[in-house]
RNA sequence: GCGCCGGUAGCUCAGCUGGAUAGAGCAUCAGGCUUCGAACCUGAGGGUCGCAGGUUCGACUCCUGCCCGGCGCACCA
């Protein structure tokens, strides 16, 4: 609709552009819903943008275009000149009429639309890499809010025409994963007998007053250690399992493959549980046995980017505007993070993606850089990376912010959330904010089951309704109309043509939730069309749905399915169920 | 100190590549309500868009400076 309306205005600029000569490209005008209704039903910039251009005053430019334009073929019903030039723009009744009927045609997706062009006839490849969390422990809200922020922008991508890979990456064999493994063989230890645990001050104060000895058993707990309850439940486990027989075991590489098992599986579980299936699991490992890492490497040393001080190997990243340059192999001959990184990234594009989208939480922001320039200049273009960064997340209950410490593990858990309120409404609540901001989620609102209150149930129930109407239709023995067998123009109350103006606009919704990467527009939206329609089911004394009237109770059952086609599509875009009944 | 992100109604937050009178939910207040699924509905009050300049026909939106908050600035990931 709104993309017919731009060709026409485009062909009357064009035609007013020649007229004086000009034969440069046509201005970027917009074409908008007024916040106002009686601005008509879309308003349009291009007669002020030109004001300058053409040395002549908007409305005069405007005057010009609204006799040009005409009816537009049919599309127009009327045109007017407002404010400092905006022409504001009356569909035809009978526009509305098609557009109602195109979506309940597209149903459950209308909105999707390839915007993005194919290549060679297929889809555009794009990776979208999120969670990536080590197996260290269980995921966290902030994990959370990453892992839902990341598979909503990969749905919408999904939806606007890409080919989608989901990507965790993760590694096992850095320092993390050493104090891990440190950490259970302690507590093993202490369940047997054989060491103590440190002092529960020692504990809460970080690294002061760590004793060697207590209670004549020395104390092997690491003084940066995961003091989690879930070590000792690996720890007991293993106790269980193979009893004494590991005390004599050297170093803490078994305990560390053991608990990265248990905790990796415990991540999946979760991940699962929270609708979320990622294509691939990358491990870091696989980059030095293939060898990716030297070479990546010794490419960075010939284009000059790496050069060796202090026993050290550093990167060069100040011949490529950044403030410093980094290490990337370590005096004792260990790679930093940096590296594999590095790496990394360079292998995604060989893999023949044509972007890459990183979503990381805020405290990754100094990482990136580095990153992007290193793969740069190993010739994978800047363009093609993309870093989505989203801010942290912080639980409210009681009107409190509930203490959360990473290192006393006593973080809330993801399914510890997902327990008290079940996944949609974690999606929901996760998606709800754009990443740039932080995520206050509110613990008494996510838990209330009253669906006026509750804005996922909120949504959920608006979607709900559609089909009890059509169940109470049934036993009236009413059947939904066609798409096209109804008249829509029987829609003729304010709060009807508000709710069909605000149908035709989620197209757009989505495409600029898709653009700009932040889903939270899509939940936005839902919020609205609900906002709309269940008042309108509530005020069943202005109107009711299903009445005498046959051809206005089929407009509005037409009405119902379209509301239904938008709201599933929304949901399924967020990665919540759309109910037929609650 | 430097970098990134926030600062919009009492609270939590939307606000499109700059557009017409800045919105929503919760909370508050007033009046309703025996329902196509009423723990609901209708309406009201509530704002120096952090502050000060600048650009523009037009600024919550863009630019500069400052203030407040979060995060980061490792041979940790």
């Amino acid at each position: 609709m709104k993309e017919m309306l731009r060709g026409k205005i485009e062909l009357a600029l064009r035609e007013l552009l020649d007229a004086v000569d000009d034969s440069d490209i046509l201005p970027e005008f917009a074409i908008e819903v007024p916040r106002q209704k009686e601005h008509g039903d879309f308003s349009c910039n291009a007669a002020m943008l030109l004001a300058k251009r053409l040395r002549k005053k908007p409305r005069e430019i405007a005057e010009d275009l609204t006799t040009r334009l005409g009816n537009a073929g049919g599309l127009i019903d009327s045109l007017e000149i407002a404010g400092p030039g905006f022409l504001n723009i009356k569909l035809a009744d009978s526009r509305w009429h098609d557009l109602l009927h195109d979506v309940i045609r597209a149903g459950s997706q209308y909105g999707w639309s390839a915007s993005q062009p194919a290549r060679d006839g297929a889809k555009p490849k794009v990776q979208v890499e999120f969670v990536s969390a080590n197996p260290t422990g269980p995921l966290s809200t902030g994990h959370g809010r990453q892992a839902i922020l990341g598979d909503c922008i990969a749905r919408l991508l999904e939806a606007t025409g890409w080919d989608v890979t989901r990507e965790y990456y993760f590694n096992d064999g850095g320092r993390q994963m050493r104090v891990l493994g440190e950490s259970v063989k302690a507590r093993y230890l202490e369940g047997l007998g054989l060491a103590s645990p440190p002092s529960k001050a020692a504990l809460a104060n970080s690294e002061k007053n760590w004793e060697e000895e207590i209670d004549g058993l020395p104390v092997v707990f690491p003084k940066d250690g995961y003091q989690g309850d879930y070590i000792k439940a690996i720890a007991d486990e293993l106790r269980e399992s193979a009893g004494g027989a590991l005390v004599e075991e050297p170093g803490e590489g078994r305990f560390r493959e053991e608990a990265q098992r248990v905790i990796f599986e415990d991540i999946s579980k979760t991940l699962v549980r929270i609708g979320i299936d990622f294509d691939v699991y990358f491990n870091e490992r696989s980059l030095y046995d293939e060898g990716k890492l030297d070479e990546a490497i010794t490419d960075l040393r010939e284009a000059g980017l790496i050069y060796d001080s202090e026993g050290a190997v550093w990167f060069k990243a100040t011949a490529r505007g950044l403030d410093r340059d980094r290490v990337v192999i370590k005096g004792t001959g260990e790679p930093t993070y940096l590296m594999p990184d590095i790496a990394y990234h360079r292998d995604k594009f060989r893999r023949g993606f044509d972007l890459v989208i990183d979503v990381q939480g805020a405290d990754h922001i100094e990482q990136f850089p580095f990153v992007r320039e290193a793969t740069a200049a190993l010739g994978v273009p800047a363009d093609q990376i993309e870093l989505v960064l989203h801010q942290f997340v912080t639980i409210t209950s009681g009107g409190e912010k509930v203490k959360q410490s990473t290192r006393k593990a006593t973080f809330v858990t993801i399914d510890e959330l997902v327990d008290d309120v079940g996944r949609d409404v974690f999606r929901f609540f996760m998606i709800e904010r754009k990443p740039d901001g932080h995520l206050d989620f509110d613990l008494d609102l996510a838990k209330d089951k009253n669906w006026r209150k509750n804005p996922a149930y909120y949504v959920q129930y608006a979607h709900a309704r559609t089909f009890g109407i059509e169940r109470k239709a049934q036993k009236l023995g009413i059947s939904m109309p066609e798409a096209n067998a109804f008249d829509a123009t029987r829609l003729a109350l304010e709060e009807e043509i508000a709710l069909v103006r605000k149908l035709t606009t989620f197209p757009d919704v989505v495409r600029r939730a898709a653009e700009s990467r932040e889903p939270h527009h899509v939940a936005y939206y839902l919020r609205e069309v609900a906002g709309l329609w269940n008042p309108y089911l509530q005020d069943g004394d202005r109107h009711r749905v299903l009445s005498d009237d046959a051809s206005l109770s089929a407009a509005r059952l037409g009405l119902a399915l379209a509301i239904r086609g938008v709201l599933a599509s929304g949901l399924e875009l967020l990665g919540l169920d759309a109910p037929e009944s609650m």
